[in-house]
DNA sequence: CGGAATGTTGATATGCCTCAACTAAAGTGG
DNA sequence: CCACTTTAGTTGAGGCATATCAACATTCCG
């Protein structure tokens, strides 16, 4: 089953239970807790061919929600399905497995960038994965990638309030390594860019990406 | 094969390709990134019972290490049994999984604790989740729980100074809500504590916990 | 007994948040 | 099609939480 999301909806809340994993056939969603002042924060972001909420598959409740950035299509894949296949061939079931286990690595370097790099060096480096795994897939055209986030937006992923977002945004330019702007990231020196954000791709565990 | 470790000492090192999983039999042990300058940014901790580092059966290289928090033991269970096991008998992948699913929540609660809450709520919100880790376990004795940590590694999980872990544990205890000294972890009153640190259980998916 | 690691406290500095005002663009309804 | 509202982005001023620095106390350990 396959369906078309808006920006900002919600693909699955926290709380649910769900029966289908996801699967991004185009767009980008974001997983994302929320708090209890009604905050969000951003946990992670996903592109096509990503499965954001792999885990549901043998967790039952939802801890955080996973919503559309922009506009997306996403294919709903049944837990039922897909446990049938991992019983029946155990390498597909260790390829899904390993995927899940790269997010969690994902999740360690947030928990590392927001809490230990200050925020020019932690927007850089949120960047550098961003278009390092979206080339990766071939997503980023040259030095382009279009990232439909606000503001507002990367603030909750980078923990910033989103004067401080915008400061240093300009203060990135200014570096001449990256320019984002209208949800359009475009990488000026990629070399640069990895030093600001002390980015080392080794945590993706992409076993061959052709050399920036 | 069974091995004792001192304190501070490292299991696995980041960039090591393990051969065998860690599973912990007495002791806590940490993970963390080592950063460009020498500080460490500690991710989790682990206890009795726990695989710090089942991500190695399917991930090459490691991207964090895993250490020793005080004296502990650990068994290591060659990634060739394991994998023998999980194809023979899925259910018992399918658990290990479950496992390595449940690390990744915990990472995410981590992003969100050091990234949108006050020192305050930050620390509170740690010593829930070890404690109430710790009780499903059956490791913590009535109110109290050993946790060997120093201010110095407390600060390096939480993303803290020295000086305000030192003054941030002071605030709590005056809450009367927790006690933390010399190692030992005494929670005086549990509510009170969860409602500063703000916690939510969820996230650990543990199926069924006695109430506290 | 001496030295290292750990914890404590005060004084000062600063990076980031908060608040507020304003601009620009985009969507909405009369 | 234009006023109107809403949303997103920008900029400045000021305050505060937390980092940094420094001195000292304490315990541990060889």
């Amino acid at each position: 089953m396959t369906r078309q999301y808006q920006p900002n909806e919600d693909l699955i809340r926290q709380g649910d239970t769900p029966k289908a994993a996801a699967l991004v056939l185009s767009g980008t969603v974001g997983r994302y807790h929320l708090l209890a002042d009604g905050r969000r924060q951003y946990l992670s972001f996903h592109i096509v061919g990503d499965m954001p909420d792999a885990q549901g598959l043998f967790i039952e409740r939802m801890d955080h929600a996973v919503c559309a950035m922009d506009h997306a299509a996403i294919a709903f894949i049944p837990h039922v399905d897909i446990v049938r296949a991992l019983k029946a061939r155990p390498p597909v079931g260790f390829a899904i497995w390993r995927e899940t286990l790269i997010d969690a690595a994902i999740f360690r370097e947030a928990i590392t960038n927001n809490s230990a790099r200050p925020v020019l060096a932690r927007m850089a480096h949120l960047f550098c994965e961003l278009f390092y795994r979206a080339r990766a897939s071939g997503l980023a055209q040259e030095n382009r990638l279009a990232l439909p986030l606000s503001l507002v937006q990367l603030g909750d992923a980078l923990g910033m309030a989103i004067a401080t977002v915008n400061r240093t945004l300009q203060r990135l330019r200014a570096t001449g390594s990256v320019d984002f702007r209208d949800g359009v990231l475009v990488v000026k020196n990629w070399e640069k860019l990895g030093r600001v954000g002390q980015f080392d791709p080794l945590y993706l565990h992409l076993r061959k990406v052709s050399p920036l």
